[in-house]
Formats: structure tokens, C-alpha cells, sequence
DNA sequence: TTGTCGTACTACGACAGATGAAGTATTTCA
DNA sequence: TGAAATACTTCATCTGTCGTAGTACGACAA
């Protein structure tokens, strides 16, 4: 069974949480759960990865983060909801260029 | 200008490597000189890269080591030629396999 | 009501690959 | 003769990932 290395995901790991904070806030766990139905369970994202992600993308001023319960109501856990800035926005658009440049240059070197 | 990021690329500079010894076996120099002709300048090895993926992947038994003269007659500088291996073969086609994995992973979260 | 499972995190340390900086030495060529 | 190209090596640092561990709350079943 073929696996993805994490060498390889390194570079898109904060890709692909903007990409799914693009159309809302979400948080954690929900994120992790997200990627693995996106992607039909082929990458499960670590834990420590994700939320490592966060520490470092709301520093570099791409997400926001705030505070919210499971309804308006204030009933249910607590969570960490994150937003993504104009910030994320045009990193995210840079990574997919990116990712373009980065395919054509892998391709070169592997043999279907 | 977009550029290809190392946390990107990371998982498969030893893949471009072993890609080019698949032909012949080649020398740092010669290596870092044809990876930028194949991607037509767009990715450019760091020295360092290179060498010590060198080191790495000779311990790893995916390529072996001579050293040789650039002619027969034992003239001009020496330099470290690299072999592929048997086990750098097999390596070279699951990293081929995983790179076509990884891509659609990646692809499902990134925008054209 | 006790325990287990799922949810929702945080802290910490270790590791590996990439890289910058610096240096060495030989060869080629103008 | 001297600069540029070739062909490396050493070393220290940085960053993202990941393993381990632990906390805490809520839901639900026995």
C-alpha cells in the first residue's frame, strides 16, 4: 500500500486547511475529518500537525482564531474556530500556482 | 515570479536523483547542471542538497560510490561518481507511485 | 452512576531534510 | 597569471512533522 510521506505533504499541509476555511470557519477537529473525506481516507492529517498549523498560520496573519459553543444558545463544548484573512486568501492563491510549477517540475523526473 | 518552495519539493530531490542515474551513473556536478537543463532552470539543487542526499541515500544502499578520472588515461579531476542500486530502483518506482498519490490528494484542494 | 467513547484540544521533545556560510583544491581558459 | 568554473566538504541552524502524553468535557449505555 502506497503511502504519502510527510516530506512530500510538507508544503501543503497549510494549503490544504485555508483551502476548507475558504468557504467557512471551522476548527480542529472538524478540519481532520474534513481532509480525510476529501481526500476518501488516503491522507489522515496528525493531530499535532494540524493544530501546529494554526499556531503558525495565525502568527503569519492568515487565520484568525475566536472562540465559539456548538450553537448560539452557548450550549455544548467550547471550540476554536478559525477564519481565514486577505492574507490566507492570497498565500493560498500563490500555493496553487505554486503547486502548478512544482508538478511540472516533479514530472519531469517520474516515470508513470 | 512563483517559486518552488524546499518543504514542497523535499519528499523528491532523492527521486530527481536517482531519475537521472537511471541512465548512467553521473557526479554532483553534472547532476545539479542537468536537473536545472530537464526543468528548464525552474528548479535549481542547492549544493548542500545534493550532497548530502548523496550521503544519504548511499547509506540507505540506493546508490554506490567509485571515484574516477574524467577519461580513461587517469586524466583530469577526480570526482565521486554515484551508481543506482537495485534498491534505489525499487525506491525510485514507489516514490513514482506515491507521487501520483500525493498529486491527488494535493489536487483536491488546490484552485486553478 | 460509572465507565467508555468521541470530541477538542495543549505541551514537549525528537528528528530529518534543507540550507546558509564558509572553506578547500584542482582545472581551464583568456 | 589570474579569474572563473569545477568538485566538493564541514558545520551549525531552522522548520515542519510526529510520537507520546496528558487534560477535560459531553453523550450515552449498562
Amino acid at each position: 500500500m502506497v503511502e504519502i510521506s510527510s516530506d512530500v505533504i510538507r508544503g501543503y499541509n497549510d494549503t490544504m486547511i485555508l483551502s476548507i476555511l475558504l468557504k467557512e470557519p471551522s476548527y480542529g477537529y472538524e478540519i481532520s475529518k474534513e481532509i480525510k473525506t476529501i481526500t476518501d481516507g488516503k491522507y489522515i492529517i496528525k493531530e499535532t500537525t494540524l493544530y501546529s498549523a494554526f499556531t503558525r498560520m495565525e502568527k503569519n496573519g492568515y487565520i484568525e482564531s475566536f472562540v465559539a459553543s456548538q450553537d448560539l444558545e452557548g450550549n455544548g463544548k467550547k471550540r476554536t474556530y478559525y477564519r481565514i484573512t486577505d492574507a490566507g486568501r492570497d498565500f493560498y492563491k500563490d500555493k496553487c500556482e505554486e503547486w502548478e510549477l512544482t508538478k511540472d517540475v516533479v514530472e519531469k523526473f517520474i516515470t508513470k
